[in-house]
DNA sequence: GCGAGGCATGACAATTCTGTGACAAAGTGA
DNA sequence: TCACTTTGTCACAGAATTGTCATGCCTCGC
């Protein structure tokens, strides 16, 4: 796993050992904090990646942290897990309401703990970049349909774009025409096999513009069809 | 709350009828299906908000469909809860590095779970956290239910404040008719795929005063539907 | 070097898709 | 009830896309 770091905010001595062992079996980096005080602090000044937080600690609840840290606005991107010995239904409601993503009741399977924290993770950091093929200077973003070349967005018809979509998603190998049919046009039409090369030849030309020039992704397969494949593989 | 919808994956009448009745008082949408060929057919079609979701499932387990999910690269975005009756430390670990967000075993309480589902929603950025959403000029008050263009108050119908909230709460993303249709009228009416078109145009028109002129900020994406995407990204 | 087949290219008409104004039905509030 | 707003549908025009074809270039085997 990526170098990431988890702010463990607890008082109890013998549950931070634990912790600390957990984290690094599962390669994570681990702070601590036994107050909320210089957790607070921990959090604007280092940024963890990911916040465990004790309810009950000296000098504060956990659950003021939490409404501190929202009112801040901070939890928004700061993924939090609550861990705590305080189990009635409210008490999870209220942590989840306040802000946590995560109420794990103390006793708890370190297994489970470390594998919700690699959950909430996932689901933190993979929200920027979802649905994104990359080759090269060649960028194709599926969720809002576009592409780019050098971070200039490029103009084709939905066909070209089917077309890309399917070539970015299984390059380096060469499909012939027929293929290409089914898999971009779908199997239930009648089209010559030629007019697969006019889309290619639309597509590559869609694939220049000031900023570079990709249509020699696109390779003839010379009695065959057609590869997509990007340079530097 | 917002018009958000859950994809609930359960074969028990019992469970299914009990969680629509507490979806509906968290003014959630509730979505169904009973096997997992149904619940991937209307995942890829009608993109659910989140889902719930059980592992022991007539057909195929649960944790096979969060695999194709992942195969699909579909989870990334997708938030899944577990929700099942297998509550082995191993099968909760399983669920989670599978993709699963949340597991929450049976027998659960209801508010619990509609707490969890709505921190996850704000994680994943379904829901919207602040009352407020800003696109360069254009400013949307949820609670006051108004729209600003530099300040200035625009007028428009119920349908087109909808859908504009819909679309600043998921920028950058195309979306098809059939989409629109579900998250802005709701999946239960019949109406025609253009009559989203005819409200594209007014929220068009709607978007255009003296200050300033923000209906570019809507995109055509031909052959699928449209995209909200304010300048400066 | 020379055909023959395979591929690239530009043009074009048919088709499909979207923008737009109009209209009647349904809903709202006074 | 009446004026007014909102909503879904339709028809038409304009624009973009698509499939096909004719032509010319390139490559390969001989």
């Amino acid at each position: 796993m990526k170098n990431c770091s988890v702010l463990v905010v607890e008082d109890e001595v013998a549950i931070r050992d634990m912790l600390r062992m957990a984290l690094e079996i599962a390669d994570l980096r681990c702070i601590e904090a036994d107050n909320i005080l210089d957790a607070h602090a921990i959090i604007v000044d280092r940024r963890p990646d990911i916040v465990l937080l004790d309810w009950m600690l000296p000098g504060g609840s956990g659950i003021e942290l939490l409404r501190r840290l929202k009112r801040d606005k901070l939890t928004e991107e700061l993924p939090v897990i609550m861990l705590t010995a305080k189990t009635s239904e409210d008490n999870v409601i209220q942590g989840l309401e306040v802000g946590a993503d995560d109420y794990i009741t103390k006793p708890f399977a370190p297994r489970e703990l470390i594998a919700r924290i690699r959950a909430l993770l996932r689901r933190s950091g993979a929200m920027p970049s979802s649905e994104r093929i990359e080759a090269g200077e060649l960028v194709l973003d599926m969720s809002s349909h576009r592409v780019f070349i050098a971070g200039e967005l490029l103009a084709m018809g939905p066909t070209e774009f089917k077309l890309l979509s399917f070539f970015m998603a299984h390059p380096e190998r060469a499909y012939t025409r027929s293929q290409l049919l089914d898999q971009v046009w779908g199997g239930n039409v009648y089209v010559e096999e030629r007019t697969v090369d006019v889309h290619i030849r639309r597509l590559r030309k869609a694939l220049q513009n000031d900023m570079g020039d990709c249509s020699h992704f696109i390779q003839t397969v010379r009695g065959t069809g057609y590869r997509f494949s990007p340079p530097g593989i």
